[in-house]
DNA sequence: CTGGGGAGGGGGCCC
DNA sequence: CGGGCCCCCTCCCCA
């Protein structure tokens, strides 16, 4: 069991949630002690409403459903995996909630003024439960969004209903779901280790047998139980290649994973260098760095997953940042 | 501490 | 569809 991953739990299975956000193309449902949290005056307003077990709805009809996902996902992981086209959006609707904005502080506008200058709470945005909305018009899903949903890109959109995430196709989406589902069809033979994926288990048998180890270095003559694992040796032993930086030190790395580790042990509480740092901006983009730096104890959690969640949005906008060689850095 | 290999688990794609 | 493959990202663990 991994630690620092209870919120990420609650957010990947979106069990018990009793807060229902209404935006202008569907709804996204939350939980009102994770919102409660993130914002005072939203805490305030909410034990005024709603005693009796129905949901709270909040709404916020100027936001869509992907600006409010990337907004809880802030909320919940911490993560700000923004395209700069929905930057704005999601400020806005974090604005109107009178969330707490002093951690991720790098969001700007582009005119200077930060999401830190929020304004208080607008309560306009709660009101009585309205049950029959979702019931009728959004049923059985936590996300809703293709209904008159405008397209946000040529790119096809089929999002899960669980985590909201996108996907290129409907068979991706499906294979996708299965995450969430918890089962694990794929079992091993020999020690009975369950996967989600066949190859998985087909690249976890070969462990088992004599030809675990079947790519052999031509610098060293090393081997390897995966191709992926020789690119990796080959371009951070034999040619040093080291193509991701810490921002705070300078210091560069040959796999990002090092620098996280580096940056959890070292910088841990020392935030992270003005936007206007030319080395904050890579390899990571400003915009998808969780802003709180080094000093929250899930911080170590945040950043290594940000470029793992940023990579399921990477399709979803031309101008997203993260490209998909992500792991050979920047040049 | 860092380097680095092993391993689990993701998305994209082809057939 | 699903199997199989690629490539990726992160986490674990040890030297
Ligand atoms: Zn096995
Ligand atoms: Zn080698
Ligand atoms: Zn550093």
């Amino acid at each position: 069991m991994k630690s620092l991953s209870v919120l990420e739990e609650i957010w990947r299975t979106y069990e018990m949630t009793d807060t229902v956000i209404v935006c202008c193309d569907g709804t996204v449902k939350s939980h009102r002690a994770i919102l409660s949290a993130a914002s005072p005056c939203l805490k305030e307003a909410m034990l005024d409403l709603a005693e009796d077990g129905e949901d709270i709805h909040i709404f916020l009809p100027e936001s869509n459903v992907q600006d409010v996902i990337s907004m809880l996902s802030l909320i919940y992981l911490g993560l700000s995996c923004v395209s700069l086209e929905s930057q704005r959006g999601v400020i806005e609707a974090s604005t109107a909630l009178g969330l707490n904005l002093s951690w991720y502080e790098e969001y700007s506008y582009d005119d200077g003024s930060t999401a830190a200058d929020a304004v208080p709470c607008d309560p306009s945005v709660l009101d009585f439960p309205l049950p029959q909305l979702t019931d009728d018009l959004f049923p059985a899903t936590n996300v809703i969004k293709e209904r008159d949903a405008p397209k946000r890109s040529s790119k096809s959109s089929h999002s899960c209903a669980t985590c909201g995430k996108m996907f290129k196709t409907a068979g991706l989406l499906e294979r996708h779901e299965r995450i969430h589902s918890g089962l694990r069809p794929f079992e091993c033979g020999i020690c009975g280790m369950r996967f989600v994926r066949s190859h998985h288990l087909l690249d976890h048998e070969r462990r088992h047998s004599s030809d675990a180890k079947t790519f052999r270095c031509p610098e060293c003559a090393k081997t390897f139980s995966r191709r992926a694992s020789l690119d990796v040796h080959l371009r951070t032993t034999h040619s040093n290649q080291k193509s991701f930086k810490c921002e705070l030190c300078g210091k560069a790395f040959g796999r990002n994973d090092v620098l996280t580790r580096h940056k959890m042990l070292k910088h841990r509480g020392e935030g992270l260098p003005a936007k206007s740092d030319p080395a904050a901006q890579l390899p990571v983009p400003a915009v998808a760095v969780s802003a709180a730096g080094l000093t929250e104890p899930y911080n170590y959690f945040e950043d290594i997953s940000v470029s793992s969640v940023m990579t399921s949005y990477e399709n979803w906008e031309t101008d997203f940042v993260l490209t998909a060689d992500s792991n050979l850095g920047f040049h």
